[in-house]
DNA sequence: GCCAACGTTGGC
DNA sequence: GCCAACGTTGGC
């Protein structure tokens, strides 16, 4: 089992949104990089537990946790022309995009700030908080992951 | 809304 | 295969 940080704009599709899919989840769509990718596809399974990110907001930082329940499979928005995702070079016999079905698991009563987690030299290497990374989907380490719940109330 | 830091695209 | 131009992310 594994521990994983998924970035999401609240905007967009929150841990609210999430929580109100209940049981079925959703599926994580619309990841269009590479690296990313590569992890959702690869080596992120069902049980993984998640941090849930909201970026582009007020105060980022991980507002929860979620679990995957399913493993990854090709990501419908490729294949619909309609879709904002939509990628004209994809075909369902080679897909090139995928997505895990996710699952809300628990919300934070106060989010942890990207802020006080720059400010923790434990977590100095962690992806999240080093400049410039604009990775959607990044591994967490076990200690990372268990040092950041001990934040959580 | 600005802009730094990346990733991607496409001409050559 | 290089690299300039362009697009996107995401903190601030």
């Amino acid at each position: 089992m594994r521990y994983w940080l998924f970035k999401s704009e609240p905007d967009t599709f929150g841990i609210d949104d999430l929580k109100a899919r209940g049981k079925k989840g959703e599926p994580w769509d619309g990841v269009r990089n590479y690296q990313a990718r590569n992890m959702l596809r690869d080596d992120i399974k069902k049980g993984d537990l998640i941090f849930f990110y909201h970026s582009n907001t007020k105060v980022p930082g991980i507002v929860g946790i979620a679990e995957v329940i399913k493993n990854a499979f090709p990501d419908p928005t490729q294949f619909d022309p309609e879709a904002k995702y939509y990628d004209p070079k994809a075909s369902e016999d080679k897909p090139r995009w995928f997505c895990p079905q996710v699952r809300f698991k628990s919300k934070f009563k106060d989010t942890i700030s990207l802020e006080q987690l720059k400010a923790i030299p434990a977590l100095e290497d962690m992806a999240l908080v080093r400049k410039g990374n604009r990775l959607s989907v990044m591994p967490v380490t076990e200690q990372q992951w268990n040092f950041i719940l001990g934040l959580a109330n």
